[in-house]
RNA sequence: GCCGCGUUAGCACAGUUGGUAGUGCACCUGAUUUGUAAUCAGGGGGUCGGGGGUUCAAGUCCCUCACGCGGCACCA
């Protein structure tokens, strides 16, 4: 540690040279004196790691490095002061307009408004414009330690009564930062750039809604505007083109394209699968299925509807009865729809009595369960009100709560793997502040898990990054979430795996021990896929409906050029459907390029063109989806190589 | 649920200051037998999301409900 009362620090700089510098010294001194033109480009600092304002003198010895607006470490400043400048500018398009909170946030920023008139589409263009002229007058951004009443008289005599609340909330120990831009200032944590000029050109603003103060939504609503910054506009381009590629790929628009589902008003969150859609969910069940049987699950089937006071003592009315769905009966006995499968296992399992010896005993089914969900959260398949879990529940002692896991976990990465998700992500959700059951569970339970953690982490060289997620797990018991990065970089929680002590008790299971004596299990819930309806919408846009063999709906179309060769085209889908492949046939008085191009747009995967001469050779004309090219080869030739192809990646035993 | 914006033919969209609806694709019919992403010609199709109101007159204005979209809140 340097003496606190030296007059000088020592600056490490990144290539490793180390200066002394006169306590106190500006991180904007310490540039000039290195060069102008490193301080003409430097818009910030770091100082160990940690950004600092290039004007905040340096007190204590430190690894020091410049940060120019196009390093890595400025874009989170550029994104920070373009929040600034846009709340400047939505402050002079409408006088009297309170600011609250703005942000950084992954792919940008936003900025939260009191505003009594709403925002309408027009008033971006007109705030990006004016954020334009501020940037372009480039005041500079300077700090200022204002005394807590200060900056709450100020702004209350300003009418920003949201300040002043937020300056009650900054901790005693905490310094009042304001940050000025000219005339225009706000209170701040920073650090910001030298200037508003440094922001740049590359800004957009993207959308606006409406957001509840604080994130309660007992508080009042404000208007939100999102925006987002880069160093570039090449950069800005790359993001707007990726938001569009997202689109292109949206399952709302797939599905209907590909004819897979619809939905309707009269059945708000619930999917009308169409044929092809229901191969696609049921060759995901049936792959399920099979890895389930073969890691030892017995798979069930439990009632859809069950009487009220059934869940009022599985607890799940007195916590989520709003969200259910109920009937009352002819005979005036009111049933609800299950909003899990659990307390329905459990039942199961207490049908008979259960041994030390049965356990680990593991209990699967694909549930269809029904949760009223908010209106506003109905989100294409991906947030519905009736959805199909690969659910499971393992009924096991504490002892084996952590090779279960594991178990689990290996099935969860193998199955992830055939679908291409190579890159997964676990989260580890501890306990939180209101749950049940005694802290020495927890603590077995939170150490068999992070155990769990350590273990994947170790198998997996790196490639499963993890994390700890404290206060976020279920009130039963901590749970590991498993999210999947897919094809354009989006993260996905599918799978979950969670431990509890407390429903297998509630509703009166037990077990006989080694010493006979009755013991409560511990239930272990675990969904894979999670939602099978919002697992298929997660593939479709991960695939952009360009799906693997096995897994497409129609695999191939035999298409013909001259009805000539229709009776040959009949033969060859008959061998194909013989090779279980699920096959079309087109025999439509069309070109062939008409006929190409809407089997493509359908995106179906492999097409078999048949003409005069395939007929007269037995042979077929093979172009894949995404390809200009065709290959010609023989009929049984192209038959083998089809049916090995579809083969699911389990069946096939690949890895 | 909350805020904002939408809802016009199967799909994607036009529709001026209110004067009883259009385009493209799809569909149907006919012609065309075609070699790897749109053959040509003709034709049919909408009580403009539901309900109510203002008006001589409403797809256009107002109210209301439903659903959708973007967020927020929620997600056992």
């Amino acid at each position: 540690m340097a003496d606190a009362s030296a007059s000088e620090v020592t600056l490490t700089f990144p290539d490793g040279a180390q200066r002394k510098v006169a306590r106190g010294t500006s991180g904007l001194e310490v540039a000039k004196s290195i060069s102008p033109s490193l301080a003409k480009r430097t818009v910030a600092m770091q100082l160990d790691g940690a950004l600092a304002d290039l004007a905040d003198p340096i007190s204590r010895d430190a690894a020091i490095n410049f940060v120019a607006r196009t390093d890595a470490p400025a874009l989170e400043l550029i994104r920070h002061d373009a929040a600034h400048v846009m709340a400047e500018a939505v402050q002079q398009l409408w006088p009297g307009t309170q600011v609250t909170i703005g942000p950084v946030i992954e792919n940008g920023f936003y900025y939260d408004f009191a505003k009594a008139e709403p925002f309408t589409p027009e008033d971006l263009p007109r705030i990006e414009k004016k954020m334009g002229e501020i940037i372009a007058r480039n005041a500079p951004f300077t700090k200022e330690v204002w005394s807590r009443e200060e900056a709450k008289r100020y702004f209350k005599d300003k009418g920003e009564l949201f300040k002043v609340e937020l300056v009650d909330a900054i901790p005693a120990d905490q310094d009042i930062k304001i940050y000025k831009q000219g005339a225009w200032l706000d209170l701040c944590r920073g650090p910001h750039m030298t200037s508003t000029g440094a922001i740049g050109k590359a800004f957009k603003l993207t959308k606006f809604a409406g957001a509840y103060w604080r994130g309660d939504s007992n508080n009042p609503q404000l208007q939100r505007i999102y925006g987002t910054a880069f160093a570039s506009q090449d950069e800005l381009d790359a993001y707007v083109k990726q938001i569009e590629e997202a689109e292109k790929r949206d399952h709302r628009k797939l599905g209907r394209e590909m004819d897979l589902f619809h939905f309707q008003e009269e059945a708000p969150g619930s999917i009308f699968w169409h044929a092809k859609g229901w191969t696609l969910f049921q060759t995901l069940i049936a792959y399920m299925r099979r890895r389930q049987q073969a890691a030892g699950y017995m798979e069930v089937n439990s009632p859809d509807m069950m009487e009220k006071h059934f869940w009022e003592l599985s607890g799940h009315w007195e916590n989520y009865g709003e969200n259910m769905f109920t009937t009352t009966l002819p005979d005036e006995r009111v049933f609800c729809c299950k909003p899990m499968n659990c307390p329905g296992h459990v039942q199961i399992f207490k049908h008979g009595l259960k041994s030390y010896r049965d356990l680990p005993l593991k209990i699967s089914e694909f549930g269809k369960v029904h949760r009223y969900e908010p209106s506003g959260a109905l989100h294409g398949m991906l947030r519905v009100r009736h959805f199909t879990q690969d659910d499971a529940h393992i009924f096991v002692t504490e002892d084996q709560i952590m090779r279960e896991c594991l178990a689990i976990n290996d099935l969860m990465l193998s199955i992830y793997g055939h679908f291409g998700f190579e890159d997964v992500f676990i989260k580890l959700s501890t306990r939180p502040e209101k749950r049940v059951g005694s802290d020495e569970l927890w603590d077995k339970a939170e150490k068999a898990l992070s155990d769990v953690l350590d273990e994947v982490t170790k198998r997996s060289n790196g490639r499963v990054k993890t994390a700890i997620n404290p206060g976020e797990g279920a009130f039963y018991g901590p749970k590991l979430e498993y999210v999947l990065k897919d094809a354009i970089g989006r993260d996905w929680q599918c799978g979950t795996t969670q431990v509890d002590f407390n429903l297998a008790g509630r509703l009166g299971a037990f077990y006989i021990d080694e010493q006979s004596q009755k013991r409560t299990p511990v239930m272990i819930h675990r969904a894979m896929f999670g939602s099978l309806e919002r697992f298929t919408g997660i593939l479709i846009e991960n695939f952009a409906g360009h799906f693997p063999l096995w897994l497409s709906p129609v695999q191939a179309v035999v298409a013909t050029i001259v009805s000539d060769a229709d009776g040959y085209a009949g033969e060859v889908q008959a061998a194909l459907k013989a090779a279980g492949l699920r096959t079309d046939i087109d025999l439509r008085n069309e070109k062939i390029n008409l006929k190409v191009r809407e089997h493509s747009l359908e995106k179906v995967p492999v097409l078999l063109v048949v003409g005069k001469r395939e007929a007269e050779e037995r042979k077929v004309s093979i172009r894949r989806l995404g390809s200009d090219k065709s290959q010609v080869m023989g009929l049984d030739e192209a038959i083998a190589m089809l049916r090995d192809e579809a083969v699911p990646p389990d069946v096939a035993g690949r890895v």
